[in-house]
DNA sequence: AACAAGACCTGCATGC
DNA sequence: TGCATGCAGGTCTTGT
């Protein structure tokens, strides 16, 4: 689910609501994420104030007045939402942090490929799930000029790219596959045989749909939801995704859908070459 | 070394 | 109605 600008949502929903305060009480109701949630966890962050959130590709860190950073990813089906005050445990609510002012905050995440992981202040170079991220799109300097010398290295289709972390970090199935049809590139099309002029037009689809879907506070496909448990608006402008057998929203044709390493793909078959 | 397939989970829609 | 199947926003591990 949460792919860049889901995570950034988040980010910005709940930043107001936890700046400054002290986290009071931890319950960590299922400890088996997609790692386990270690025995000491609770222990270590109560007593710990919230300083900053900043988000890294789709992971968001909670900075801590220590140093101390808890790190979290969604998965497919992960939220946090923060609560006024105490409410009731739903299904797969796994772990509820209690704040000074008597706020919830709630990672709920049915599917549990989600992470949630307390970092001393030393460690996070180590993270390897961070340390091994690629340039996000609408933080660093990504050049075109770098964004083609990976794709000319590689002979796997462009999506498939355009998912790895390692190379671009943060486009998900969704944004990877809109961004493509703006760029009118098939999305099978062997990395190495995107031209020059497309690299220009990809970067700029990219950013160009990751700034929109921000904007309009993420894609609500089923159950997205940003930290005050509201929906985002995004969906309403996908061209693709999701619309196989609908007219493409330029030429009428159908759209189509192709399964790549196992994941979905939608694309206009005559917009997208 | 690069890449694909499988595994990890639950919930929901679909079709018989 | 009940059951089986397939699919879902991600990424880690395993094997070729």
């Amino acid at each position: 689910m949460p792919e860049l600008p889901e995570v950034e949502t988040i980010r910005r929903s709940l930043q107001p609501r936890v700046l400054g305060r002290c986290i009071v009480e931890v319950e960590v109701r299922e400890p088996r994420l997609r790692r386990r949630i270690a025995d000491n966890f609770a222990a270590r962050l109560v007593g710990q104030r919230i300083d900053g959130i900043e988000r890294r590709a789709k992971y968001l860190l909670f900075r801590l007045a220590s140093g101390d950073c808890l790190v979290a990813h969604f998965g497919m089906s992960g939220t946090i939402i923060v609560h006024d005050t105490r409410v009731r445990p739903e299904p797969h609510d796994h772990v509820r942090l209690r704040l000074d002012d008597g706020a919830e905050l709630v990672l709920n995440d049915p599917r549990r490929f989600g992470l949630l992981l307390l970092v001393a202040a030393g460690e996070m170079n180590d993270l390897a799930e961070l340390r091994d991220l690629g340039v996000d799109p609408l933080e660093g300097d990504l050049r075109a000029e770098s964004l083609a010398a990976a794709l000319r290295r590689s002979r796997r289709p462009v999506k498939n790219l355009l998912l790895d972390q390692t190379v671009l970090a943060g486009l998900g199935n969704i944004y990877a596959t809109e961004a493509l049809f703006r760029a009118g590139i098939r999305p099978t099309r062997r990395a190495c045989r995107v031209r020059r002029a497309e690299v220009v037009r990809l970067l700029d689809s990219i950013r160009a749909v990751l700034r929109e879907a921000v904007d309009l506070g993420g894609s609500s496909i089923s159950d997205y939801r940003d930290g005050n448990g509201r929906p985002g608006y995004f969906q309403l402008r996908l061209r693709v995704y999701d619309r196989k057998g609908e007219p493409c929203s330029l030429c009428g044709a159908a759209i189509r859908r192709v399964v790549q390493t196992g994941r979905s793909s939608f694309y206009c078959p005559q917009c997208q070459r």
